[in-house]
DNA sequence: TAATTTTGTGAGCGATTACTCACTTTTATA
DNA sequence: TATAAAAGTGAGTAATCGCTCACAAAATTA
């Protein structure tokens, strides 16, 4: 087993749970079972580790995101949105409580993210599927549908269990596709 | 001015930009001009003085809780309930944030929180609202409306203004009261 | 006014923080 | 196989952490 790969596994592990400001360096050189100069000499600092990870994060929830851009069925898009909270928690949980975290409590992040535009595409395609449904106001709908995107998000992330939240899926789904 | 209270307010006010675990007491010392050792003497260590000011906010939330719950027309309910991000953000803003990020971050405090059932109340009305208004499956739609209404205070505390989102509201409550 | 309590100070404590560096061991390259 | 580069160690650093305490000033009570 790779020590870099251990390292970075048991810092996201501490961070999701954690918070990054709350765990040290020396927590996470003793549970990845390394010397503490080790994080440095592989990240530079604390916060080249948590970049990293958070790189490693993205890359691993891109293709879900190209799997619903690469869609065409108005319909099959609202859809399979609506049901990535799931699919991507249930799969990154720990990755995806870190970000979320970080988004809310770090101000610099969070300009950041949004500077960085990652979720940008499957906003216009989220729009242009609710002009293909002939929605009367796109814009506004699509502006409530990632409010309850996020909402679910939260949700789902807050239960300690995977198990699929079919029903209520099916309950929302039913608010923006008549 | 007193200084036990301008403790408090400084520290409200870094605690929810930079959180609890960031903000050093002797940094809140400093921007409180007390000395360190004051913040001891009142609130015995930094905890307590957190739960101080989660206490405070709770006791002036209160009130707006306790409006909806004497309100007796299902339709008002529903509708006053939406408008509770707003009303409770705009007039407090940092404690909510710092509510908020608490409540994602720190798991005890999430279960004491849930524990304390400061918003059971509101749950069983709006689902005896549903009821009132035969809605199908109130149990669920109880459930996703406050999905809403989570997602939609992270979207009012995400915005740096305090305009309300009224257009945004008006198209989320049609999709409960129709 | 005198005695007591409350409020406030600031130097200082041990523990912990992120991080450095001289050094050894392992791996890759010539 | 000799050499260079990369991976890994662990003791040590200054700075900061939450917090204590002896003491002084201010407010309250007798």
């Amino acid at each position: 087993m790779n020590k870099k790969e251990t390292i970075l596994q048991v810092a996201l592990q501490l961070f999701s749970s954690q918070g990054f400001d709350n765990t040290s360096t020396s927590l996470i050189a003793k549970k990845a079972e390394v010397s503490e100069g080790l994080i440095f000499r592989h990240f530079v600092n604390k916060e080249g580790l948590l970049n990293e990870i958070l790189m490693d994060g993205f890359i691993k929830i891109k293709p879900y995101l190209d799997k619903i851009l690469n869609e065409e069925d108005p319909q099959k898009i609202v859809l399979s949105t609506l049901n990535l909270p799931y699919t991507i928690i249930s799969e990154h949980r720990e990755f995806w409580k870190l970000h979320n975290n970080l988004r809310l409590q770090n101000e610099k992040y969070r300009k950041d993210f949004d500077r960085n535009t990652f979720f940008d595409p499957l906003d216009t395609k989220i729009e242009n599927a609710f002009k293909a449904l002939n929605i009367p106001n796109p814009k506004i709908e699509t502006e409530s549908f990632f409010i309850f995107l996020n909402g679910l998000a939260l949700y789902i992330l807050e239960k300690d269990n995977n198990k699929n939240p079919v029903e209520l899926t099916k309950n929302i789904e039913l608010k923006f596709i008549r």
